[in-house]
DNA sequence: TTGTAGGCGTTATCAT
DNA sequence: ATGATAACGCCTACAA
């Protein structure tokens, strides 16, 4: 077992000093021609590489990013950690994940695992508690010590940083807009409590499509989903609810839902209640997922374009880290949602 | 903006030497209690943590630990990295992700940038093209250099290390054992080429136990698709394919598929050619993720337990980090699947 | 052309 | 009880 190799074991087995095969190996000219291939034969031979850490303290950057997010096994999240580890790994640096799981705490213990020198920067997505909380002290904290922050999708006013999201709004608008204009009479919403931030904004949507149409809405066609009691495991009651939704108002002709999941299950139940898509009933999801690509029918979604955020986010944060000038100069960068018609909608 | 404080800083606003200051934050004894008090309490109030980085120059280990996987938008690889994020944490270590994209040079450049001092260890599972190339230098090597590594789900058996695998063979056979007892007389399977290990044992486990229940294995009841070819974007290829093996042999009552995609596209074939399910033809696939549970019907799957796959793994690397004697003990810890019955099999 | 020394932030050992 | 020094691995300004 060869241990990885040092410039002072170099330096002791050629017998020259350290900072000559520094030198040599970065070919500066201040080396001789001899010693120069003399090292530089020699540490290929044994494959040196010089130390990341050793470099990231003299450097004092670890050319490596942090990313917070609230959980991995969720198409659109790992979408954007591609992204991030595309652009970051293109521009030599590396990604460092954690997750919070959700949750306040376990957000700010791995932020602060991370801005001990750990990385340069983070980009994050902010759990749901903490939005419920409303307790973002560990993000001024972490900005005023001179760390930069990206945030996508679930951001936050209070912040001022940069930030990469989409249209929320204009997103499930265009959604609502598309099953009106298809024709549907009544169009029943499932969305989530309003602490998280782009469902509000979806729900703000639906209503301003409605306006459009100068349809006013209707309390019995909202259902506020508390997506705190939808772990995976606990469907159950959500499909009883919708079951519930759609006995109240059995005119429901069109069903938007703010993510693919809520989506595809009401597809289910309704299927199940003996509707038929999109003859009876109409379905757009938000949020563009395997299952709505591979559901029966096939659901129409609203496209998030998860990879290209995290992309965005990582070149907003890295171009941050690489500048020179200390201008405070943030920027929310909007990606266009796109709708992608499928076979739940006319 | 108040940069991250130091101990020097420390030192020199109190007016006592770094090596004071060190040992007064750890609570040394040889410090006085005043001094401890002063020390921590200024500590306290700028709030100073030590820096990571500096830590792990001089320990020489940097409590983190390097995953490759070969994808991230991926249920499985997702859940392998929320259970080894899980238990990295719990003992106090860092996840650092790279992806191989399937690909050999960035694997192989990925392993390089992260072995050079940014990780203790690595957590990978093999990509397709090195499955294929045959060429495990870039592991060999980094054994031989006293990094270890815990091999998952895709392992090789030409290479020396601890790993962590499902008995493939065992747990295709089960399942296409729990087609034959419910009385399918032409299983046929959807498979991979032999290259990827995971996909050649399991169809060994079909063709075990189609000996069991004394059948042959008949040719045009096996397809074998090239995923190199089967892109999330190109799946209309393999709906054909799919297509074309059911026209073949139109007797075929059950299908066995190596992953859930591929049994859900084959479902769809299915239904769209009339049959009937799981009255007709029965499914099973392998790989327990969203698209089997939320299926229409829901799918049959076997669950290959990707959490605890990732945190046995997580568990064996730092154990063997943090093992005093350099005796290398080498084990494969084989996780038991188990299979989801649903509604795509009587 | 080569080498010395200092520093990045921390801890441990050995003075004082 | 406190402090000076060396070391982790690297780079670089400044000698020699």
């Amino acid at each position: 077992m060869k241990r990885k190799i040092t410039l002072k074991q170099i330096a002791r087995e050629l017998d020259v000093s350290i900072s000559t095969v520094s030198k040599a190996l970065r070919n500066s000219i201040e080396i001789s021609e001899d010693t120069r291939e003399k090292v530089q034969a020699f540490a290929k031979l044994y494959n040196y590489r010089p130390n990341n850490i050793a470099l990231s303290l003299k450097n004092r950057k670890t050319k490596t990013i942090g990313v917070i997010i609230p959980e991995i096994v969720h198409h659109f999240f790992s979408k954007v950690i591609r992204g991030i580890e595309l652009v970051a790994n293109k521009r030599g640096y590396n990604v460092i994940v954690g997750l919070s799981n959700e949750s306040f705490d376990k957000e700010v213990i791995n932020m602060q695992m991370l801005a001990n020198g750990s990385i340069d920067g983070f980009i994050l997505s902010i759990s749901k508690e903490t939005l419920q909380q409303q307790d973002y002290h560990h993000f001024k904290e972490t900005i005023s010590q001179g760390m930069p922050i990206v945030m996508f999708d679930r951001v936050v006013n209070e912040i001022n940083c940069d930030k990469v999201i989409i249209d929320d709004l204009k997103g499930s608008k265009n959604a609502v807009n598309k099953l009106l204009a298809n024709g549907c009479k009544n169009v029943a919403i499932i969305t989530t409590k309003d602490y998280v931030s782009v469902g509000k904004l979806r729900t703000q949507g639906y209503l301003e499509a409605l306006d459009d149409y100068k349809m006013s809405p209707k309390a019995d066609l909202i259902l506020k989903v508390d997506d705190a009691l939808v772990s995976e495991d606990h469907l159950a009651s959500l499909e009883l609810e919708i079951e519930a939704l759609f006995k109240k108002n059995n005119a429901i002709d069109g069903v938007f839902a703010v993510n693919e999941l809520y989506a595809i299950i009401a597809m289910k139940v309704a299927r199940n209640l003996g509707m038929k898509i999109p003859e009876d009933i109409q379905f757009i999801g938000f949020t563009d997922g395997v299952l709505s690509k591979h559901a029966t029918p096939s659901l129409t979604t609203v496209n998030q374009h998860g990879q290209e955020m995290g992309e965005k986010a990582a070149g907003l944060l890295i171009d941050n880290l690489e500048r020179d000038d200390e201008e405070e100069h943030y920027q929310t960068i909007i990606i266009e949602t796109e709708l992608v018609e499928r076979n739940s909608t006319k």
